[in-house]
DNA sequence: CAAAGAACATACTACCCAGTATGTTGTCAA
DNA sequence: TTGACAACATACTGGGTAGTATGTTCTTTG
């Protein structure tokens, strides 16, 4: 798999990369200081500096860690035997879900997305950006394969594959700039807003009749 | 109307406006330092805090120019009499297309959300904010309400407005991600796809039938 | 138990950048 | 013609920040 995930970071790891996930979405890369990162842990530079090498390091790791996240929750789903359509279906609404459930995770994903359309600065961050983007287009080429594939089977109906691919994955992503968790929220809610988002993007591709979640 | 245009920006700040444009689309805000603009302009930061007090206030500036020519292209078309469906083909298609064809402002508009959302830095910095984004909310009040209104004529079908009008939002203004204009590319490419994408919300709005633009 | 290294904290540096203070040039009105 | 002001350019400062160099403590291993 693309630059999947090579190493599975250890607790104190984690904690860093959490903690910048916070950050990084809060104010944005380059409106977060190392030392914010560090404060948030009631700790110090010296600490993240030991475990990566620089701030976009840091920046990549977290990238990773939520892509892999997002893999994880349609992995169950991406080889489902049966219709495309019905494929689609299960992972469009897990991915929602996952959105919301790992907001934080998927608003750093994004920005690493948008960075480097923009062109990360240095060469080399570029080269670490450019794998990592690599990784999460094998994400969306999923999806890509999957619409097409239910297009083929009569089950949706669309013109240009990368112009709607685009256009699905934006109102499937939606909610990472607007859902707001509320303090003991349960899963329940979090499922409708899904559905309705879901429901939206499966009537946009085409799909006939209701769709069952 | 909210926080409309106050001014008309002469010659001079006007190209500051839009140098500034590029660079906080092509950097991002904090990325971006004022030396950045002047340097695009071939002068010098004098040039800019003659005209602005601060690079706030200069991306406030932005902001409200790009906001100024997003109303612009819908104006025609908000009061159109008939079914609140058609007015929402008319307003959705133009829509889609300013996305593209300024798709420097729409992106720093975006950005200005995006930094409300996050809750910006300073106070006052929150005030001139907090302003630019009620009269960037009275924008989207034109959608929702039209799309609500279609609704209750029995052309549209969905559930919460809120966050059908997120989603609806989110693929009209998709391309402003993607779209990469081509040098001497006709207007019917563009005309091309905003088609498309119009089509994906309407038929995830619960538009029936095929729609003609 | 000693020594070596992991996992941090502390202290420091060089640089960038927003904002300011001041100089310079052109224009226009009286 | 002159003085006053607009429209910049130049020069400078203070604060913040990425990265480094160097402790310090704790754990592990032979």
């Amino acid at each position: 798999m693309l630059g999947a995930r090579d190493v599975v970071p250890d607790s104190s790891t984690a904690d860093i990369l959490l903690a910048a996930a916070d950050c990084f979405m809060e104010r944005g890369y380059s409106a977060t200081s190392v030392d914010d990162v560090a404060r948030r842990l009631g700790a110090t530079k010296g600490r993240i500096y030991h475990h990566f090498p620089s701030k976009s390091a840091l920046f990549a790791g977290v990238f990773q860690f939520g892509m892999d996240r997002i893999f994880d929750a349609i992995e169950p789903y991406r080889n489902l035997p049966g219709p495309a359509v019905d494929r689609w279906k299960r992972i469009a609404f897990v991915h929602t879900n996952r959105m919301m459930k790992s907001k934080t995770l998927a608003r750093v994903v994004w920005e690493g997305v948008e960075m480097h359309l923009r062109g990360a600065t240095t060469p080399e961050q570029r080269v670490v950006l450019d794998g990592l983007v690599k990784y999460r287009n094998s994400y969306s080429d999923i999806f890509r394969e999957t619409i097409v594939q239910a297009r083929d089977e009569g089950d949706f109906n669309f013109e240009d594959p990368a112009i709607t691919v685009q256009s699905m994955f934006m109102a499937l992503n939606s909610p990472i700039f607007w859902y707001v968790p509320r303090p003991g929220e349960d899963d329940e809610h979090v499922h409708a807003i899904a559905r309705q988002i879901v429901t939206f993007a499966y009537r946009g591709l085409g799909g006939k009749g209701e769709l069952d979640l």
